[in-house]
This record gives C-alpha cells, structure tokens and sequence, in this order.
DNA sequence: CTAAAAAATTGACGCGCGTAAATTTATTCT
DNA sequence: AGAATAAATTTACGCGCGTCAATTTTTTAG
C-alpha cells in the first residue's frame, strides 16, 4: 500500500508487470490464470491497494455480480435474520448483495423492482409482500432477472420457490394442543400473504381430522404492526368473554406477542400448567419468541435451511443462464418448539 | 411503453426530439431544463420507458447519487427502524440509499466500507459498531467519504455525530425512580459502545447528586444477543440473592426484555404497584418494549428526529462539498415512557 | 527434445454516458 | 420592436473496462 497512486487498470497492469486483458481475466474469476500469475496480481495488489471501478467494469455487462434480496419488512426480525444469512451465503459465493426492504408498502416493492432491474443484477431473492404486491409488476420483473422467491409464494412466479410447509406444521401444533388440552381455536388477522391462510386451511383441515369443530378468530388491522393488532384485538375480545377455546393458536409469533401481552394486561394465567387459564401457541420461532412472559410455545422455521436452500437454487438459476425449464418448489419442515405458554 | 426497444440516451433523445445533452441534463436534475422541454422528455419517458444506465452513468463521477446506510446489527429492531426512516428520507432527496450491516463483526464493517469505497457513495450514514470498530478503518474511511456518525459516536471521525444524549435522559430516569421507590442499582454488560459506558456514567453521577450509593451490577456475555445475555444474567443474579436493589435500571431495553423474562420464570413479580417484588427500567424504547409482560418503563430515543437530522446534516456536508470546517455533534435528548414496569 | 496445447500479450474497438466549447434558437425585458 | 439573456443543439472527446483476433510465450504431453 504504498508507492504513487493507482487510477486505472492499465496503470495496475504496468505496475504488476502484467497485460491489461490478464488482469481483467483475474478480476473476473481469479481462477482463470495461471497460478503464478496469479500469485504475482495478488502480490500486486497487496503492495498497490487497487480496485477496478465497478461501474466500469458492470457498464457492458447484462448480468453483473450482484445479488438483490428483497424483504416485506425489514423490521420484523424473522426477515433481518434470514436477510443476514443470505448475505453471508452470497458474499461467500464471491457475490455482493445488496438488500431491501419493501416496509410493507406496494409502491416501494414495486420502486424497488423498477430499480433493481437497472442494477442488472445477476439474480435476485424475492419475499414479496403476498397478496399487497402489484402482481402484475413482480411478474414482469421475473421475467426479466432470474429471480427465487422464497417465504411468500406467489404461483407460477419466479425460478423458484423456498418456503416452510404450513401444511405440516401447523397439524403437527394442532395435533400437540389437541393431545395436551383443550383443542385449539385459530387467531388470526386479515391475511398480508397466502401463508396467512394457508395456515389457516392447515388449521382447519387438522382439526376436523380430529373430530373437532374448527373455530377462527379474526381480528381487524392492516399495519405490519402485527403485535399491536394483536394486543389491541387480544386486549378486545380477552375483555368481551374470551375465545371461544382456551387454547389460541396465532397465525404468527407476533400476533401471539401481542396476545400474550394483552393476556398479562387482563391479569389473565397463560401457560400450560393446569392452574393457568388460557394457553397460547404461534407460528416462526420468532428471535423475540424465547423472551416473552411465558415463553412462546411456536414452531420453529428453519431460517439456516430456508436462506442456504434459497441462495443455492438461485445460484442454479444462475449457471443455468436463467431458467431451469421447470419450477421448482421446496418447502422445509417446521420443528416444534415447546415453551411454557402452551 | 411501446415503439421499438430504446437501447441507449442517444436512441431516446432522437425519439423524443431533445438532443443528447439536454436528455443528460434533465436526468441530473430534471428542474435545469426548461419547462417545456422537461414535459416533452417526460412524456417521451411514458411512451418507451427507458432507464439510463447507472454504470455508464457514474463511472466518470467522482461522487455518485447514492447514500450509505451501515448499521451495527440490523436484527436489532432500534436500528431497522432507524434505517427505515434514513431511506424514506434519502429517496425523497433524489437519492439511492443502499443498507448494509455489519451484523456485530469487526470485519464485516471493514469490508463493507472497504467495498463501499468503491461505489463512491455522495455521502454515507455511518452508525459504528462502536468499542468494535476498526478504528483505523474508520477513520481513513471518513476522510475519503463525506461522512455523518449516528447513534455510536466516535470523538473526532466523520463530518458530525448525531445520537441521544444520555447524560440527559439517564438522570432524567434515575430521579423518577428515586421519587417514585427505592433509588435503582444499573444493570449492565460488557460496553459494546460508547453508549453503555456514557450510561453508566451518567447513573453513577445522577445518583450521587440525590445522595446515594451507586451501585453497579455487570454480567458477562459477549455476543449482540443482549436478550439471551439479559435472561441468563438476570436469572442468576435473581436466583443468588437478587439485585442489590429493588429497582434495577437496566443499560439498554434489549437487556431489560431479557430480564423480564428471567424474573417471570423465577415467578418474581415485576411491576410499580406495591405489591411487586422488583421494578426494571429500560432505555431505547425499543419497538418490543411495550409489548413486554409487564411493558416496560424505558427512556424513548426519537428515531425520527435522529434520522431526519442525521439525513439533513449529511446533505448540509455534501452540499458543502464534504467538509463543514468543524465537526458539529447533536444530541436529542429523551423522554421518559412510563409503562407497567417501574 | 519436439510438437501440441494452454496461457499471456499486443493492439484495437466499443459500450453508454458526462461534459465542454462553439453555435444556434428561443425567451424575456424594456 | 430589438437587445440581452437563457436555453438547447452540434460536435467531439474521454472515462475505465470488456472483449476480440492475431500473435507470441510458456507449459504440458509424448
């Protein structure tokens, strides 16, 4: 890092002792020279600090080395986490991501595919905000840039989808709350995506199996404010005679966040001891879900599997120049997670 | 959106009858073309959609139109709403904000303003990971980059500091809970910023200004988990004889919703009514806070003040053309939230 | 050691745009 | 109306890099 300042590639090229077109094959993919000349570049670059311009280097490419994820709501810690594992895979791949956030608002998912697609990015990670997207828009975009959606399905949309299989784990909490308690009714707010009611068709579906009557609750509310909907609802119909069971399966751990505190609110027992009045389940494994007052009996989705599976297809896409001839859906298991709230 | 393909500005400018310069003009600044002309390109801009191409765009500018946002941990929700409301206000600037976070790494900060160097940002919103931080990095970052710190200042690196004053807000807490029951002890972990030890500080002499003893109970613990860090401190300083203190001001929110949790499973009740066994205070008013059993009784940060200051003293450094001759710092101070907890 | 194959070099062009100087056209002001 | 001013056009160059074809050098295989 020292000697006169490098500004161009040729300059690099000269101070290496290397021709230009060899330098750029080794920006492009190190592995593509020569291992001593290799060795001599990186030595290079050691002593001279050099970086290609990047806008150089992407102005003549169709597809760039960028990776663009896409999250409905990047203050919900579910899509934080899985943003950051997908990150690390990219960077891993030797791809540089680059996230956002659509704050749960159609005109900025729409914005921000409008922008992505002059980024050029070589692939993209989709979780479409579901049923609030411009449909029309996301499709458009897909067709465009290879794209992977994951979390929120959207049909036919998209290289691929990756998500967490609703149809089993939601039985698998029913059959849990059925076997110890009082079977379970559904709490659940108007759907943002078709998760929403795929977990409620999963609800009632196993339920019936069980020879029980399906019950759902449903509260109002159309923020991505989900424990406030929940306390407000919780706090609501806590106070107006209760649920009509004493077990609440949540559609989501945030809903089941705000229902637990509407509960302590109302000086009302949660838990799964025999002495508590009411027991209440959720649904992610949310990061805040092992800290509320009780601890939030969920299912856990796994995050790890869901954003390395994720990067992995897209990737596939990648190589695959962009279409893999058929669509490709994955969903993973959800774990159940016992807590003390049910 | 129909014609022939527009390939390039030159394409564009002949279909819309505006020569190339101007087309240029109008998309650096759509308000220094004439009226008339703006409106024929804006109507030409319905008609093909064409977008410029951002590489070609900047790879000759030494300061592009695009912003850096890094945060220290964006599963933290403090800052992905903090981040939320830089974007908003970057986007109506005519800017490009672009997020990263270092995820609580040392060398993920570094690569991140390493590789951000390279896209030469108009500026960057720079919230560090604090005690962690390259220092060095930093700070030959800062005099290449217009640059503002939030949140975790950093004496004497970047353009400004934005952040909250707790040498305001901590006694503002400390003398409310000596008016209202017995004077608190603070509950502390290991400082990942500047932040924890101002606090602390601040405790310590606010205290002994009212005529106490102040008394200081760290825990150990050294990832970005606080929560976890919070439960598995609080339940055993809780199961060991307790806090020295009845009322325990906790260094940050994250903590005290650990500790909460904690005191719950120990079935120790929190709460200001004379019959709790234990008052917990927080400071951030983090987004979870009001939803913890019982809600907590915290400092509330303004996010959006912070923010929207932070975004305006950035443009004020770009405007003066990255540097304003001395370094301002801001503080807002907090006010205090009272919830069920203390 | 030689022929074949692989890798690097040389020289050159083009990408899409910013931008500058000189010129022409349009607008504003009195 | 004409003069002064503002805006748009024409022409042309350069940015940093990708990439190609032809050539030379180096490595590998027989």
């Amino acid at each position: 890092m020292d000697g006169p300042k490098i500004k161009n590639m040729q300059e690099f090229a000269d101070a290496s002792g290397i021709s230009r077109p060899t330098v750029s094959k080794y920006f492009n993919d190190p592995t593509s020279v020569r291992q001593s000349t290799r060795a001599r570049i990186e030595e290079a670059l050691e002593r001279f600090d050099y970086r290609p311009n990047i806008y150089a280097m992407n102005q003549n490419r169709q597809l760039t080395k960028t990776i663009g994820i896409v999250v409905p709501y990047l203050s919900d810690p579910f899509f934080a986490e899985i943003a950051r594992n997908i990150e690390r895979r990219c960077l891993a791949k030797g791809f540089w991501p680059i996230l956002f956030s659509s704050h749960g608002e159609k005109e900025q998912e729409r914005d921000i595919l409008d922008n992505l697609r002059s980024l050029k990015p070589g692939g993209v990670l989709l979780a479409p905000l579901g049923r609030r997207s411009d449909r029309m828009a996301v499709e458009r975009f897909c067709k465009a840039v290879p794209t992977v959606l994951f979390d929120s399905n959207i049909d036919g949309v998209g290289q691929a989808f990756i998500g967490s299989d609703n149809g089993q784990s939601v039985p698998l909490m029913v059959e849990y709350l059925c076997r110890t308690g009082s079977p379970p009714c559904f709490f659940e707010m108007p759907p943002v995506n078709p998760n929403a009611n795929k977990r409620r068709d999963a609800f009632v579906s196993a339920i019936q199996r069980l020879g029980h009557e399906p019950q759902i609750v449903r509260v109002e509310g159309k923020s991505w404010e989900f424990e406030q909907i929940g306390f407000d609802g919780g706090l609501k119909i806590l106070a107006e005679g209760g649920f009509p069971s004493s077990t609440v399966l949540c559609s989501n751990d945030r809903l089941a966040i705000g229902l637990i505190a509407a509960a302590y609110q109302l000086q009302i027992s949660v838990g799964r001891e025999p002495s508590s009045q009411i027991r209440i389940a959720g649904h992610d494994d949310h990061p805040f879900s092992r800290f509320t007052s009780p601890s939030l009996t969920t299912i856990a989705q796994d995050y790890a599997a869901i954003s390395s599976k994720s990067v992995e297809v897209l990737f596939d896409v990648i190589e695959a120049g962009g279409d893999l001839g058929s669509r490709k859906e994955t969903l993973f298991e959800g774990k159940l997670v016992m807590r003390a709230s049910a």
